[in-house]
DNA sequence: CATATGACACTAT
DNA sequence: AATAGTGCCATAT
């Protein structure tokens, strides 16, 4: 199987996302500008989707601006069961109070 | 090179 | 507050 090489933004993504800290989440958006882009939050998640397979990918601690989980490709249901054991508190799909766990890449 | 798709965001209604 | 429409970026085909 050839494995496909990961693209500029897969790294810079990863490199974002790498730098949430347990217990923490963050947004694309937030995410987009961390890199550089930030208007590139579908191009984000389009890397993200990618990175599966990438080691210790905090992919699911990377959730909408509005406090939604978003998607994720595999069970977004997996990803609220993460974020619930990182702490956090997940209801119909929406982050509670994601906004006072939110990682602004300081 | 153009079209279609996608783990989004923002504004208007 | 919720839904719909439009915009933006990157990858795949």
């Amino acid at each position: 199987m050839a494995r496909e090489k990961p693209s500029q933004l897969q790294k810079d993504v990863f490199k974002a996302t790498a730098k949430i800290p347990r217990g923490k989440i963050s947004t694309y958006a937030l995410v987009a500008e961390a890199i550089g882009k930030p208007r590139a939050a579908r191009a984000v998640g389009n890397a993200l989707n990618k990175s599966s397979g990438m080691p210790s990918c905090p992919c699911h601690r990377v959730v909408k601006s509005d406090g939604s989980v978003g998607g994720f490709t595999g069970g977004t249901r997996r990803k609220i069961f993460l974020l619930r054991k990182e702490g956090l508190e997940i209801t119909s799909g929406n982050v509670s109070g994601f906004e006072n766990h939110l990682y602004k890449f300081r």
